[in-house]
DNA sequence: CATGAATGAGCATTCATTCAT
DNA sequence: GATGAATGAATGCTCATTCAT
């Protein structure tokens, strides 16, 4: 609306590629809107008023909101995955496997977090820290297919995997929220302190972890 | 329209207090609409709309939509709060408390999915089971401080009490949504995990809670 | 807009009837508007905005456009059929009949048209008589049903009633167009040519018509 | 998008002329959308999606859906007139006339339907037969035309030619519907019936037409 | 206090039309 | 010419909120 230097209408040049760049835009947009009040409760108009496009836009490039919630999860999906499938091959052991997957998913979260900030969530606004958020969502979902996959391939019919799998994501969850509240961000620590607790954890419910 | 005779919560028999009672019947209804279709999107017509008060008469009570979860909220926690205490008063030792707290934790959010699933919930509805609700996060708030000022009170310098609580409120919170989506919901099964995964994790992180 | 007398805003005494007395305002402002754009292309702002009432208004007393059009056929419908009724009870024989009927529908018609112009639809905007309206239809759809029952209850095997009975409607459409594009309207002149025709049309399809 | 060797119309050959063409293919593009949803209803955007042009193109050749109506009903009575103009040439006397061109005007509604129907109009979605076409139009009004001079040129002052050429048109209208609505669809039948019930009406209003 | 009609801003979405390429 | 992305006005409809009674 007042800063027409971003702008991406027709006549300032480069032509080709602006029009994929406004559904970059878009997304971006969405991306704030989303972290700053919540998905559920932003609406088409907030995405496009981020932006310098006209309302009717917004549909050349998504049928909907659902469709901009659904591009967002995926491009987190497909940027996060290669990650975790690394620190899976990776791992020599279950342990190191565990410390891996927390300390990709405290970096990530770092890094949304980092981003939402700078395009304008107020540290307010997040009561408890923005989980609505398609990225957040896509990643949580990918980690815990991870461990799922993870423990049922170790064949553990000592414990009920799918508990197991819940203890880490909710640890997970609730840590990720607990580091961005503290300053510095520690992504190190909470790495630390969520492995070592969840390994203690699920060695003291069935005894073969112990190694 | 014209006959003011029916009016007033017809069938209530005292009129006195039935002024009052207005307060308490849109509470009810709030209940029933949050759990029906979820905090976020009920909106204040579909609330007054389970009731025998006319849309204006919601003014008298409560500002916004907004005022009426904290009014729920604190119903709650009023409810939730002595019980948590007596617990607490009646645990003798940190195991033991724990024990009682996933256990007390487990039990609300059994009631309240019956209560929701009863209200017209449809179980399809709830992907992740409805934490949207304005008691559940009370209770769940109320569990955290009861954790943390435990915590804190056994003085243990050795770790870090705000993530040892964040911990167990993730347990908590992906336990409770496993364990409603198993059949039979088995409250004593959830807490019997939750506590065993917990205090081994804890035990690994400070050896001063092996006793 | 303007016109602030007409208003019927609270605040300018008798209440109780405004409210039953916007309903009337709404269909009202609908043939206006159907009689001058057609019903078709007519949008609910359109209405509303004939109005001195507000866009939701609108909604609390129909749930669409097409609730007004059957308001308004059921209107026509209700206040057309006792004169046919009381048409046919008094007509002697066939031919008395027709004549009434047809006499009954030019009649409306002039009534309708005279409103209509009354109301601001501009002679110019029809290029044919506006006959997609509410009105218009529900007699006309009156005025075939009677004919039909009419015909099938003289049970004349001798030809189609089906058929008679288009030729009957058909009549009565374009003379009624015709007879409106005339001035001054003459409802007898109409009747006349139109009995004359139709009633020596059946005769010579089926010679016991020539009573 | 970049391929611009694929555009134009595709498969038809000749380029040179194909510029043209494209004016040919919007117009039966038109024809389809209209048969298929209504003129009222169609909006430029169906009419364009039927082809392989782009938006903009269309108002290259026309400035608004209204003209592509107008080009269409010329089309329309440029193909018919002809037709016609036989029919009345080739008639021996008034009975013969009127024959043939219900005839004509049957037939041509027949195929105009058959047409609708194989271009995707649900017999369904017709209440009364569709006759929101500009073909339909126009060929009615070349009808209503041929009989109003017929009748005019025949220096019939005994009778009121408008309102007897109103009646033909009514009469045609009514039945054509009918007609489509019975199956198989019987040209002929309509024909014959029309023919007789209107020359045996005009007939009982002046005697100079029993010849 | 209770009422419920009125309000008007807001929302998702569609569409005719323009225009830089 | 042809293109198709951008536009922004318009539409049907919902909702929180007000206020005369």
């Amino acid at each position: 609306m007042g800063d027409t230097e971003t702008k991406q209408r027709p006549g300032d040049g480069r032509r080709a590629q602006a029009k994929a760049a406004n559904r970059e835009a878009i997304l971006e947009a969405a991306r704030a809107v989303f972290a700053r009040m919540g998905m559920e409760s932003a609406t088409v108009r907030d995405i496009i008023r981020e932006t310098d496009l006209a309302a009717g836009t917004f549909y050349n490039y998504f049928k909907s909101k659902e469709e901009v919630v659904k591009a967002l999860a995926e491009l987190s999906t497909s940027r996060f995955r290669p990650r975790l499938a690394k620190v899976r091959a990776a791992a020599p052991d279950v342990k190191s496997y565990i410390r891996a997957a927390f300390h990709a998913y405290f970096s990530f979260l770092k890094d949304e977090n980092e981003t939402a900030l700078r395009l304008g969530a107020s540290q307010m606004k997040l009561a408890a820290v923005r989980y609505d958020t398609p990225e957040m969502d896509a990643v949580l979902t990918e980690v815990r297919c991870a461990l799922d996959s993870f423990f049922d391939e170790a064949d553990s019919p000592h414990f009920d995997t799918e508990y197991i799998t819940a203890a880490a994501v909710g640890i997970a969850l609730e840590f990720g929220d607990l580091m961005l509240r503290r300053h510095p961000v520690d992504v190190d620590g909470a790495t630390r302190v969520a492995s070592e607790l969840f390994l203690s954890g699920i060695s003291g419910v069935d005894c073969c972890f112990q190694d």
